[in-house]
DNA sequence: ATGGTGCCGATTGTCGACAGTCGGCAACCT
DNA sequence: AGGTTGCCGACTGTCGACAATCGGCACCAT
């Protein structure tokens, strides 16, 4: 009985939640093209199982709105206006605000801990960066923010950031040009950073608000894309 | 043909979102107690449908976090913690403070919009009051702050708030005692209202997060009741 | 007595099949 | 030709049945 610890639980996924995982996946790397509609046995067949779990997976995409319904009439994948990127990243805003004044008012050891939490992506996006892989530059970037959320410690406030998050990067993929990929973005991030640690809760808001109001000005009008 | 143009599309919701709009309602009400078990094949068979509709309303709830779900082993109702409480409204407050800011910062013209609004709720709260009846009281106060939101315009976080809602009323309604009764309720949204519509952002902003945090406190510490 | 083992009922997870519905095309009537 | 009707294919919505899994009890060995 000695070496066994190192046994992981194993399959404790299940497979609807597999399914939709990979479609998700599909749908923010840009695989699945927006507005192309999914058949639910064409899938079931592709992935060698019934309708049933692939059903329960369309659901749950649906209910994240990276998947439309329309009544018998199926699923197909969502095509955001401009307005649909307005909202997500209002969103976004109205949640990250009450992040950083969370965190700020928690107290000087609160926001130190959630700073050296938030540092060390930045190491990740840097070399993100130098890879120049756009598709990880944005994954990492939202891991920043996802983080910034997480560390206010509220798990509903979390659950729905992630969705949101995801509907960001499928939206930010969609239009790859528009998102920056120069050295700044770094130290963008480490300056938010240093706010929040710094505990001026005035200055941390105006930051995060204007970071991200940039990226959704970025995301709208696309005119905007040669500051690269 | 003359007189057909007051036909109604009817029977548009599927069986899956009444079964699933039956239960919720159940679980608000506290017809289902605090971690009864559900099982998927007693409640078909009581509604006379077959298990899938019944497990699609299930996961539906499940998302809303009103059921917890644990694998091969069914659903049960919540049972919330006062952390859960605290959860809720602090999240509440993140969405509600971003809703003002949002109404406040559009223009006098959309204040006044959403003042009128708001107001329309009040007088069926006033009656409500007067019928001494606590679960209709404390859906209107709910429906009063849900307008708040809906008048922000963005779908998702109203989306977001309403799944929100539905938990916050599940909580008031498991301890009813701690809810206010008294037509002071009343004159508190009316406050609301007018800082809301004067247009001062800090003002308003504070009145909404000492609203919510007096409502949270309330839940969380019963000593407080008997200030009724 | 105690710890482990194997079985048992109950419930979920999954499957294949059927019925209902929708959009579109072709044939039909005027 | 214009418009309507009826049919056709494809898909979802729903159903009943089977297999896998879990918790608990009795049984057994020590």
């Amino acid at each position: 009985m000695a070496g066994l610890s190192n046994l992981k639980a194993l399959e404790l996924r299940s497979t609807a939640d597999s399914i939709s995982d990979e479609l998700r996946q599909m749908i923010i790397d840009g695989t699945l093209q927006p507005g192309e509609q999914l058949g639910e046995a064409k899938i079931a067949g592709q992935l060698g199982v019934s309708r049933a779990p692939v059903r329960e997976a369309l659901q749950l995409l649906v209910q994240e709105r990276l998947l439309v319904a329309a009544r018998n009439k199926g699923v197909s994948v969502v095509s955001f206006t401009p307005a649909d990127i307005r909202e997500i990243y209002d969103a976004r805003l109205a949640m990250e605000k009450h992040a950083v004044s969370q965190i700020v008012s928690a107290g000087p050891a609160a926001r130190a801990s959630a700073a050296e939490e938030l540092s060390g992506v930045l190491p990740k996006l840097a070399e993100a960066i130098r890879a120049g892989d756009r598709r990880r530059i944005s994954a990492i970037d939202l891991e920043f923010h996802t983080g910034l959320i997480a560390a206010a410690g509220n798990s509903r406030l979390l659950h729905a950031y992630t969705i949101l998050s995801a509907e960001a990067l499928a939206c930010i993929n969609r239009l790859e040009i528009a998102h920056p990929t120069g050295l700044d973005l770094v130290s963008d991030h480490e300056e938010l950073i240093e706010l929040l640690a710094n505990g001026d809760l005035d200055d941390a808001l105006n930051a995060f608000s204007s970071h991200l109001n940039v990226a959704a000005t970025r995301l709208t009008s696309p005119s905007a894309v040669e500051a690269n």
